[in-house]
DNA sequence: GAATAGCGCTATTAAAAAGATAGCAAAACA
DNA sequence: TGTTTTGCTATCTTTTTAATAGCGCTATTC
């Protein structure tokens, strides 16, 4: 490996992140997650179509470009996107399975949403705008 | 349900939030998971045992209380975590389904790991700066 | 073949979030 | 009563993200 200088680090497992000095892989991914948009970013490539930038950019609601890159950059580091041949982003095989390793999030996400609905969410509700 | 503060927003599915306006419980929950530490500290309350906020910190590898704080009181909000009697954080019911529905990225982790470090590495280490 | 439009991306500046230390008040313990 | 532990706040610095503008490139259209 020649890396001339570490400053800035892959995202990668074995790599030491934010999150942990060890490289476990579940660290890894866990830093890599819980940067912004990352995962709204695979959520809106989980067709498995081809996604442009500026459609990424649109469907994320992001209105800076300079992190969307920033993350594409990262997760294609990571092999979990890829660009297209042609233009645009798509998921990896690995992505893909990232997906489903993460698809029952939805699921739970709505049974989440009708138990806190449940309670009393008047104490929250009027807070909103 | 005085509502002392009505400036802050809390996280809950049916609350506009920074990734989305429609409230939607997936987009809500990308966004609550999305932040930092977020997904840490749920992994390391994966046991179900109660932790104290400094075992947390210590255990995320976290420098600054505050940004635990913020977090833990988001995922209270949420009803993702709670605090417990005599003290300490721990998962709710809704927290403990919430980590069995992201439990399958530790096994995608570590295929990831074994997938990625299978690959040419050199290519991306250059890359860096 | 100049004009147009979409693409990926960078530049710049401001705002927000997170990092890093120190320390306090209350509870638990001795 | 004195000591420790705990949850949390205060403060300041650094990093990250937000918000706009716009460049160079390619493809298309007139």
């Amino acid at each position: 490996m020649t890396l001339s200088k570490s400053t800035k680090k892959v995202i990668q497992p074995g790599n030491a992140v934010r999150n942990s000095q060890s490289g476990q892989p579940i660290m890894v991914a866990l830093d890599l997650l819980g940067r912004r948009w990352a995962l709204r970013i695979l959520w809106e490539l989980r067709h498995g179509d081809t996604m442009t930038s500026r459609q990424l950019q649109k469907d994320c609601d992001i209105s800076s470009p300079n992190v969307l890159t920033t993350r594409l950059r990262e997760l294609r580091e990571a092999k979990i996107v890829a660009k297209a041949d042609g233009g645009g982003y798509l998921l990896t095989a690995e992505g893909k399975q990232l997906l489903q390793a993460i698809a029952p999030l939805a699921e739970w996400a709505d049974r989440w949403a009708s138990d806190v609905g449940r309670e009393d969410l008047t104490c929250y509700s009027k807070s909103q705008k």
